[in-house]
DNA sequence: CTTTGGATCGAGATCGAGTATCATCACGGC
DNA sequence: GCCGTGATGATACTCGATCTCGATCCAAAG
């Protein structure tokens, strides 16, 4: 059978090729089942030896945030990660850890932004609200595996 | 008079020295009025010829995030800024064309956060809460001055 | 099945933010 | 004023990310 994953089937519905690369590329961030970063795709093409090139990476990784498969967050050490995601207005709890992550609904965030558009007396365009901390696995977890 | 600015006083205050470039770079924050990346900093202290060397720039954005006179927030471009407050918690809401910032207090999203918790299992260390959009002064400027 | 054009790719150069190094300097307590 | 230590700044360097461009591949059409 030929299913295709989640993000193959992001790349196909939005108009782009289903190329081999874009292919793998899927495959592995399927693999990571959470958070991760750009350097982290190209390590883990690189450890395959899939011959994938740095800038292909980032060109699928915008491409599947322009698509709304991916969201880009920001941890807490500065460095960029991406998270996948479904297309509805949600927000991210990510595990510091292992980088599992959850999404998690709006829960009223809306309606607080236009409660402080209209106190600050801004035009809220867009908000951000991100959680860190342990997933239930790492809570249980010993020793910070280092 | 030589009252001391708020971020002088900051340095001052945490046992570090008051030399000129940081005088210096004080008055450039104090000056800015809102969000800055270290970029900003950087031209502003070349375009007034004031001889700081980038280093410098870095270690006083550092050390005065240490303090907790600045803190570092993720535009929406994921670049890095800095924006003055106070130590006590709370959010930012930036004009993403002036970039001048308001603080917000809690608003409950402490109680948010420890919801969540319950909800996902997470332990949530750290949340964080941006809000992006136009200030009452750029709402009412016509063309997008670029 | 073959052709073919445009999307996509990969290698390498390049850029830019941020850090490390280290000899020199100057703040501020004495 | 002296002096020790923290601070500075020039420079080199690291590393994430982007740009360029000729080569390659996908997929639609015939």
């Amino acid at each position: 059978m030929d299913t295709l994953t989640t993000f193959e089937t992001a790349f196909d519905a939005a108009g782009h090729r289903l190329t081999r690369p874009r292919r793998a590329l899927a495959e592995l961030i399927e693999a990571r089942n959470g958070a991760f970063s750009a350097a982290d795709l190209v390590a883990d093409a690189r450890d395959r030896r899939l011959g994938i090139g740095r800038a292909t990476i980032f060109r699928a990784i915008e491409l599947l945030e322009e698509i709304g498969a991916l969201e880009r967050i920001d941890l807490p050490t500065g460095e960029h990660a991406y998270v996948p995601c479904g297309p509805t207005h949600h927000h991210h709890v990510v595990c510091r850890r292992c980088s599992r992550s959850v999404e998690i609904g709006d829960l009223g965030l809306g309606a607080l932004a236009r409660e402080i558009a209209r106190k600050t007396g801004y035009q809220i365009d867009e908000h951000r609200f991100e959680l860190f901390g342990l997933c239930p696995d790492c809570r249980r977890a010993p020793a910070p595996a280092r």
